[in-house]
DNA sequence: TCATATACCTCGTCTGTCAAGGTATGTTTT
DNA sequence: AAAACATACCTTGACAGACGAGGTATATGA
């Protein structure tokens, strides 16, 4: 595992949760999205972004449901509760509190 | 496991590294340090601590020897290499771009 | 027809973290 | 004198997130 899969663990879902924020959207879509955003530094892995998915799920921060697509290979949407967004300041806040912290212990 | 512990893991060698940029030191003591440098806020266990000091040995980043203490209970210290310090500014650069990285993906 | 892109998903492995346990020495409190 | 605490080291086994490798299905373009 790369040093910056490390740094990046566990920030997987409050990117899907942030970026959810805007608008629904699908697995592929998403992840096309941030490989865009980070100029194709960091791919989040698709086994990974399933898993994540789960576990938003899991905790009610998404819902989903099967787009309409009359063509094309089916999509799943994934939608931001209300929780959801709650989940993403708290996350966001802990992310500011951890990044000083860090920056802190390594000088 | 907390969220806190998640967005932390990967910085484990890093921190220790630069811990002992200015002093060699031992691992009671710098688990000591953390505490007090974070206030309370973040606490390195110590099965954490010395499985990173295994793998920075192992890496070449540090080196260890027996403290010569007459008294008390022994102690090892722990010294950055020079491999180690060039690994340590490898660390902060991918800190520095993973964190300019994750602030943009969170917005 | 075959390759590529879109779109979904699962299984098993790897690795850093950590709870829980242990050993030993010295000091302070009861 | 005994018990509790602080200093100091260490190991084992389990957990959980990330991900490599594999799979399915639909549509399009060469």
């Amino acid at each position: 595992m790369s040093i910056t899969s490390d740094i990046l663990r566990g920030h997987t879902e409050a990117i899907i949760l942030s970026h959810l924020l805007e608008k629904d959207s699908y697995g592929y879509q998403i992840n096309k999205d941030i490989m865009k955003k980070t100029n194709n530094r960091y791919e989040l892995k698709e086994a990974t972004l399933y898993s994540a998915f789960r576990r938003l799920e899991q905790a009610g921060s998404i819902r989903t449901y099967w787009g309409d697509e009359t063509t094309g290979a089916r999509r799943r949407y994934y939608a931001i509760t209300d929780f959801g967004r709650q989940a993403y300041l708290s996350y966001k806040q802990e992310w500011e509190e951890a990044k000083e912290m860090i920056d802190h212990l390594l000088q």
